[in-house]
DNA sequence: ACCATACGATATGTACCGTATCGAAATAAA
DNA sequence: TTTATTTCGATACGGTACATATCGTATGGT
């Protein structure tokens, strides 16, 4: 334990009164309400105690800092999220679980994880714990996937799987973040195209 | 004037004690030094004062808040910095601009962008003056280079600019933040490979 | 019964923000 | 030359948020 990462809910004390369940919920819940009312940089800890109806130092408590109750708050939500749909052919089922991507970012959980990328920039310990629980997990089961895809001859051989992640995902990123344009189901279209058959051409 | 966007030394007064332009430079090699050794979140800017030896009022008089101190260091310093390079062929000049620019990322300019991309999530006015000062500049580039490409016969035609500038670039900005590798030229190449040539087989 | 902890509430000290004000200096206009 | 206006360093001020500490009560294990 103690891995250096952000943890959630801390190890289990000895003895004493058990810490009330329902009150976790209540604390991520008026969090992640909060970071959609009024934005993350705004938001106090203070007023997650109150929307949440606790003491602060109930919060406190369980939790380093903001950043790492906002972040309990979206994995919360996003662990029992879509990861790869299997569809009828190979290439579908990646294009479909990039706008899966894109319709989750349009939402809720895009405010939340604009927030955590960007807060993750001056905190290194949530930059650690945002790369153990949401990248990693999620570039491990595409690199797998990309593999899978060039042994059955349907990617090209040889490729690096990493950069093949980065060429076809980063674009949503930055658009989540530049707002250079709508993350609509068209755009992930054009960018699945063009990685696929390449901007160069014959 | 006052488009909204920060401004840099604001419009000069009529009558009265001109400003000294050593102060403008002091500060902001100050506030460039300190984002690199302390970090943006606890560069406070009072401690800018400090280290530029100036009163804290003679930067409120200038600037709206940090970040905008941080956004003219950061122009200033890469204003003059390379944009395209002509190279022998099309292609190489693109993949020579994005080694050039993950090169600069490598350094302080990355330092500095990666605060305020992830300072401009949660102010408004900073995302704008950002993608004014930053971001579009380059993308009009960029677009009419890949439209020449296209009438060239290199690039393949009927693709969409903006696309294209997203499936090259945002690996750039995607390991620029989220530290999954580093952006070496091989890296680059690799990128810039895919894209080009296309990830499916065939 | 006893102990350890959770819980809400409140107090505390620190840090930074952004504004206001002061006296001196520097310049343009009268 | 005089006067008005602004800059400049310095400092005081009120406000806000953070993180910790403490109090009295509640809750459960041993």
């Amino acid at each position: 334990m103690k891995t250096g990462a952000l943890q959630t809910a801390m190890d289990a004390p000895r003895g004493g009164r058990p810490r009330d369940p329902q009150i976790q919920r209540a604390i991520l819940k008026a969090a992640a309400d909060l970071v959609l009312e009024i934005g993350f940089k705004v938001m106090s800890i203070d007023a997650v105690a109150v929307r949440a109806g606790v003491g602060r130092m109930t919060i406190y408590r369980r939790w380093p800092n903001k950043a790492a109750i906002v972040m309990d708050a979206f994995v919360a939500r996003v662990d029992p999220g879509t990861l790869f749909i299997p569809a009828k052919n190979y290439l579908d089922s990646i294009r479909l679980q990039m706008r899966s991507m894109a319709k989750a970012f349009r939402g809720r959980d895009g405010s939340l994880i604009r927030a955590l990328l960007a807060e993750a920039q001056f905190d290194p310990e949530l930059a650690t714990a945002l790369r153990e629980r949401w990248t990693m997990p999620r570039r491990r089961m595409a690199i797998s996937y990309f593999e899978e895809g060039m042994r059955k001859g349907i990617l090209r051989p040889g490729l690096d799987p990493d950069a093949i992640i980065d060429v076809l995902y980063a674009p949503i990123y930055y658009r989540l973040q530049m707002g250079t344009g709508p993350l609509s189901d068209a755009y992930i279209d054009e960018i699945f195209d063009h990685a696929m058959k390449g901007i160069k051409r014959e």
